[in-house]
DNA sequence: GGTTGAGCTGAGCGGGCGCTTAGGACCTCT
DNA sequence: AGAGGTCCTAAGCGCCCGCTCAGCTCAACC
């Protein structure tokens, strides 16, 4: 590997969807596992077809993983510490809860919907993990739920929300969001921004948060 | 078929759950699918596992059916008419719309709880019927659609609701209803009337509602 | 009591699956 | 020029898939 391309990986790994991921063939192969489980499912897309929409023979995928359950695995890993750093990224913000918990549902669904065939895979086809792999994501899952719960908390002690049910608002709350990965369609008539606005005026709602003046949506 | 058959058949498609399949290796077929597809996904699940789970032999499969397909299709359109039929008796009910809205969340909740093995192949494999099967299920959906619609819009109407996006919101409702097919769990620590009244107040609170009294909780 | 037909099984076909292996093209460094 | 290493392909192995088919059993009818 040359120095130019030391740096181009790491300009990518900043700047792209899955620039992390190198060297290029396998990040090609792994966008073409993303289209492809997300299109068909997991257990319905064979490693001929990865491949071939990378524009590669079967074999050469098994250069980059070892197994086809490895590319699941690396795909629903990185999708759910993007999810994680999203919603944390919205506690650990600025604001009253009620600013932080929509801030936390905007950015949250705009990612379901805006990377919807990368939220498919990572959202339902957890099940398709065998049993060594899968508690590490549920690990992930777990922190999620806390970066909400722990919004709604501090709304409920500062008497902000209205919530009877703080472990059953918060799972409602991420249940709501994750199923946009299932529903949003790119030719449909919102656009993620849309999705995002209405749903955190749903969830203050939800939590009873006092109706606060719309924020500026573009 | 004897007399008796023919009355047994009948009792049965009233009360059980499958009861309109018959006859009985049929059903047993079906209901083995049903489980399967839940645990593993549709194109994970071989014809010999359904077979294996009902008792019989592999071959046996395909006196009922014509193919692995049509036992995917018969349980969708069942559980399908069955999600409507729930939607529809509560959209037709006494009470004003506040009163039928929590009935028809509370309700539709209660089966996707109840019947979440059922639920989950019904909401979830619908990618997996081929294109000349999908389009009368996707008509159900549309049904199902309208019926919430309907009541959102009437209390809109009646001045009961605040809706700024009736078509967002019913999509909302919807959307988080099925999701309980997602995260349901039997050995969990909620029971599906527990859920199914949780998300009626929650969903109230959504369409800006007033609040009311909780009503008698099994 | 012989015939029919429905319901089922054992054996297996054709094919596509995940994955492996041997070897070749191309680059870098000596 | 040659060696060594990386990345890829062509071919194919062993397996299991959805599905078929000849033949068995047995209750229901003439």
């Amino acid at each position: 590997m040359t120095q130019d391309e030391r740096v181009a990986d790491r300009q990518a790994a900043e700047e792209m969807p899955w620039g992390e991921v190198t060297p290029d063939a396998a990040r090609r192969l792994l966008v073409a596992a993303v289209e492809a489980f997300a299109e068909r499912g997991y257990h319905a897309t064979t490693t001929r077809d990865i491949a071939g929409r990378a524009g590669m023979s079967p074999a050469a995928l098994y250069i980059h993983y070892k197994t086809k359950e490895e590319l699941l695995l690396r795909i629903s890993r990185i999708g759910h510490e993007k999810a994680l750093e999203i919603l944390r990224h919205a506690a650990d913000g600025e604001g009253d809860a009620a600013d932080r918990l929509a801030e936390a549902v905007r950015s949250f669904v705009r990612w379901h919907a805006g990377h919807h065939t990368t939220a498919r895979v990572v959202q339902y086809e957890l099940d398709s993990l065998g049993a060594e792999h899968r508690p590490q994501i549920v690990e992930l899952r777990r922190r999620s739920d806390a970066a909400v719960r722990e919004i709604i908390e501090s709304g409920v002690r500062s008497g902000e929300f209205d919530v009877p049910d703080v472990p059953g608002t918060t799972l409602a709350v991420l249940s709501l969001c994750i199923d946009v990965a299932r529903w949003f369609n790119t030719e449909g008539r919102r656009t993620p921004d849309e999705v995002g606005a209405l749903y955190a005026d749903l969830v203050l709602r939800m939590v009873g948060a006092e109706p606060r003046p719309a924020v500026a949506q573009k």
